[in-house]
DNA sequence: GTTTTTGCACTGACCAGTCAGTTCAAAAAG
DNA sequence: CTTTTTGAACTGACTGGTCAGTGCAAAAAC
C-alpha cells in the first residue's frame, strides 16, 4: 500500500515482495472476492513465484488478515491526523468532523481497491478473519467516536446525540457516498463529493436558503 | 422471502421450492460471499436434492441474480410506500425522507441476510451479475432522488444540494448504520436507530439546544 | 554462507454442473 | 370406480476440472 520499512526487523528485499503480493491481491480480491481469488492469480499478478507467497505468508487468509491490518493502520491513521490537526488550528468539533470526511474520501480515492474489500467483508459472520475485522473497525470508529464525545463535553454537539449510532452513521455515509461515487460517478471531483456531505453534516439540507 | 403464487404461470409446489432454495441461499451468501457458498449447501440447507436447484435454476449464479432482483424489488416497493404515504397525509420532503429512513431500517431489521449480501457485492467489478446490480441499485436510489428532487423543486430543500451524491450519502447513511446495529449493538431499538439517524437528517447534531 | 526466490511437479480435497432414473398426483382410458 | 398413462418435479451418484498447499533442488541476491 506504501513502500516504506513499516516493521523495523524485515530486510527490504522481503518487505518489497510483501508490499508486491498485497498490492496485487487487494484489486483481485476487491474484484473477486477472496474465495474467488486464487493464489495463483495473485502471485503472477505480483510477479512473484507461487512459492514465495507460502515463503512470505503462512497461508492464503495470512495473508489476507495481515492486509487488512495494514490497510487500516493507514486510514485510522489519517483520520487521527485529520482531527489532530484541525485541533492545533484552533477548529471546533464540527471542523473536525468535515476535515475527517476529507480524509475519508482521501484514503478511499487513493485505495478504492481497499475500501471496496473492505466493505464487502466487514459484516460477514462466520470467517476466519472475523476477529481480526472486529479489532480493526473499532480502531476506526473509535477516532470518530472520540471527536464526537469531546464535541458533546465542550457543549458544541447536542448531549442528545447518540455517538456509537452516529459515529457509525457518519462512516457509513463516507463509505458508501465514496464507493458510490468511485464506481457510478467517477467523473465528479473529490471537492464535489466532499461538498455534498458537509452539507448533510452541517444541516444544511433542508432550508431553502 | 415471502409465500405467495407472484407469477401466475408457475405451480405452486415449483414456486414454493424456489422459496425456500432464495431462503437458504441468502443467510449462506451472506455468510460466507457468493464463491465460498456451494450448491451443495444450499440444497441440504433448503432440504431438496441438488438436481432440483439445477431443474429450478439455470445455474448458480442465475440462482443469485433472480434473488437479488426479488431481494430489491421488495424494498424498492416498500421505500416507495414510505414516500407515498407521507405525501397523502400532507407531510413535508423532510418527513418523507424520515419515514424512508424508517422504512429502510424496518427492511433490514426484517431481512438483514439479503442487505448484507447486496452491500458486499454491490461494489465488486467484473462479475456476472454486475447489470443485474446496476439496475436494481439505480431503482433503489431513484426513489430517493425522486423525492429529494420534488423537495428542491418545491423549495423545501436547498436547491444547492447535489442530488445524487446525496441520495448516495443517505442511502449508505441507513445502510451502514443498520448493519452496524444489527452485527454489533443488536440491543438497541429501532427507535433509537431511527431517531439518531433522524437527528443527523434533520442536522440537529450541531448547536447544544 | 545465509536468506530469499524460483520453477515445477504433485496431491488430495472440493465443487459446479450433468443425467439416467424415481416419484406421484392428476388426467385419460376403460 | 379402477387402471393406466403422462409429465412435471425431484433425486443423488458421477464426472471433469480446479485449487490450496507441499516438496525440493537449483539459482539469485545479499
Amino acid at each position: 500500500m506504501e513502500s516504506s520499512t513499516v516493521t523495523g526487523g524485515g530486510s527490504s528485499r522481503r518487505e518489497a515482495t510483501r508490499q508486491k503480493l498485497y498490492e496485487a491481491a487487494v484489486t483481485l480480491i476487491a474484484e473477486q472476492g477472496f474465495s474467488a481469488t486464487t493464489v495463483d492469480e495473485i502471485a503472477e499478478r505480483a510477479g512473484v513465484a507461487k512459492g514465495t507467497v507460502y515463503y512470505n505468508f503462512a497461508s492464503k487468509s495470512v495473508l489476507f488478515e495481515e492486509l487488512l491490518r495494514h490497510g487500516v493502520g493507514l486510514l485510522t491513521a489519517s483520520l487521527r491526523e485529520a482531527a489532530e490537526q484541525t485541533a492545533k488550528e484552533g477548529g471546533g468539533t464540527v471542523d473536525a468532523l468535515d476535515a475527517m470526511v476529507r480524509a475519508g474520501l482521501v484514503f478511499i480515492e487513493r485505495y478504492p481497491a481497499f475500501t471496496q474489500l473492505y466493505v464487502a467483508e466487514l459484516w460477514r459472520t462466520n470467517r476466519a478473519w472475523q476477529s481480526t475485522l472486529m479489532v480493526v473497525r473499532q480502531e476506526a470508529v473509535a477516532v470518530v467516536e472520540g471527536v464526537l464525545r469531546e464535541g458533546v463535553e465542550r457543549g458544541e454537539l447536542s448531549d442528545e446525540i447518540d455517538v456509537p449510532l452516529t459515529a457509525a452513521a457518519l462512516v457509513g455515509m463516507v463509505l458508501v457516498a465514496a464507493l458510490d461515487w468511485q464506481s457510478f460517478q467517477p467523473e465528479r471531483s473529490l471537492d464535489d463529493v466532499h461538498s455534498a456531505l458537509s452539507r448533510l453534516l452541517q444541516g444544511r439540507v433542508s432550508g431553502a436558503r
